[in-house]
DNA sequence: ATTTTTATTGAGAATGAATCTCAAATGCAA
DNA sequence: TTGCATTTGAGATTCATTCTCAATAAAAAT
């Protein structure tokens, strides 16, 4: 992962700063969505300085070079998630507790793709969410 | 759409405004997608009095109520679409010149359902988004 | 019709996420 | 090491949304 955006930074022209360097070595780390503020709290526990206004700069640049993604939760925050080395999934949403799912779907997809190209509409990418009960919170059993 | 509100409205216990009525009155001929301020200067182009406080206060009853549904652009800002009368579908966004396509998959949405069944999970609703390039901005002839 | 009760409204203040500003710091190439 | 353009940090700013609270008005009670 590092690799992967040190060579995006420089192919851009960018610059390898320090605190660039730190943020995608904890981005790294994380296993579940994360915001800025989840970003800025745990390297302020490990003493690592860098500035919200940083992390806001430098998570678009991260975005474009792949290794993390943008993704929806309840409210209309945004959140990210670790991208490397993780197969493109989407995701399930608990309304009562919160819960996140992933799943991934061949057949859906493939639908998706035919019906852009019933469109001439030219994918690049999408965002499904399903929002309902998970199993704990009353899934299972109803109905 | 006026009567479902009404209904809604008075089964909650809650009261039946001039600005509520107003306001369902102008999202009824809404045929595209919505926000906050459009509804404001639509209403004020007609001399209609409503404050924006109100009409935040009053959207999230009409979804709610179910005759609007809230939508995702390519922003991070909340609009709504009409939801009476018209049957559930999803969106494609143009990168480029943020056309809207709607579009409606049975299959996509049966899929959905079978992955839901199989972590336990019960959908209440969902949201599909894809985004890419529409037929003139690039989209048909491409790949 | 009048009064009483209580939800709703409007205007503006407050909040909170995200962006911007600009002087100081620093990466990087010469 | 020097020079210069980029980046950073701190705080100001923006913008959407929510909150506050006194005045208003809907609905119920009389
Ligand atoms: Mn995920
Ligand atoms: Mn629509
Ligand atoms: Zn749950
Ligand atoms: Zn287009």
């Amino acid at each position: 992962m590092i690799e992967q955006c040190t060579k995006y930074i420089k192919k851009k022209g960018l610059r390898l700063t320090k605190q660039r360097i730190k943020l995608v070595q904890e981005i790294a780390q994380m296993n579940q969505h994360f915001d800025v503020d989840l970003l800025i709290s745990v390297m302020k526990k490990k003493k690592i300085n860098i500035s919200r206004a940083t992390v806001y700069r430098t998570l678009p640049i991260l975005q474009e070079c792949g290794v993390i993604r943008e993704v929806t939760q309840l409210d209309n925050k945004v959140y990210y998630e670790n991208n490397y080395n993780k197969k493109h999934h989407d995701h399930m949403i608990c309304l009562n507790c919160g819960r996140i799912i992933e799943f991934f779907d061949n057949d859906i997809e493939r639908l998706q793709d035919k019906i852009c190209a019933k469109s001439c509409f030219k994918p690049e990418k999408h965002r499904l969410i399903i929002y309902g009960l998970c199993e704990d919170c009353g899934g299972g059993k109803n109905d």
